[in-house]
DNA sequence: TACAACATTAGAGTATAGTCTATACTTGCT
DNA sequence: AGCAAGTATAGACTATACTCTAATGTTGTA
């Protein structure tokens, strides 16, 4: 598929994925049958892909964070073990927001407490 | 106390909580009896206030949203009723974020599984 | 064949959040 | 007095992550 169903797919505009590709986390083929264009050709793992960049960057996971991720999935050079340190240590980079998260929660909660009695 | 204190107390650099002032996170009071200098005075709730946007921040919030945070906490000027909406407003977020790193563990968590099966 | 819609590239512009430099004045210590 | 350390302000610079424009060429449809 061309840019715009990849766009039209994902909702993310043409313009981003080209930056995305600019970045490394996808990678367009070009046809060679094709010379009259130089038109990237995307594929259904590119979409998966895409889905995963919005899914982790709405959690606030940085470009190069994601690119590592992607990487563990399905990059083939790298081994299992290396696949599986990856991964762990993004799992507890998401359990330290948790907590962090949580803490905030709590002050916020204390926050309100406070204002109700101040009211009174 | 001035700034070099209080960036000595909060570990954020002078630069920073100029920063920040400048942003109207913070509010320093000159000093009218001394009329020689133009340094800012900070009290300790500015202390307090660092360290909220130190967290803050750490979870991803941003100023605009910390500001908002920080007028339903400091700012006379809003009623409770507002103070507690902004308030809760900021806890269902904060729910939403852990909901979707949740969603992302149990992401990471199978992408492991997979790549441990592969392995076999 | 005209022409709208689509594609590519380079590069400029925007927003957020700092970070650093330069300049100049003030304060504290010896 | 001299001098290092502290302070203020303006403005330049950086990094991240887009977002948009311009120029140019290609494709598909009436």
């Amino acid at each position: 598929m061309l840019i715009n169903e990849l766009s039209k797919r994902t909702g993310i505009t043409a313009h981003t994925i080209r930056f995305y590709e600019k970045s490394g986390l996808i990678k367009g083929k070009r046809d060679e049958n094709v010379k009259s264009n130089n038109y990237f050709h995307y594929d259904e793992e590119t979409v998966e892909k895409l889905e995963l960049v919005r899914d982790a960057k709405s959690i606030g996971f940085t470009i190069s964070e994601i690119s590592q991720l992607m990487d563990a999935w399905y990059n083939n050079k790298m081994t299992v073990a290396e696949k599986l340190s990856v991964l762990d240590e993004k799992l507890l980079s998401i359990d330290e927001r948790i907590k962090q998260l949580k803490g905030m929660k709590k002050m916020i909660s204390q926050f309100k407490k406070d204002v109700i009695e101040d009211d009174c």
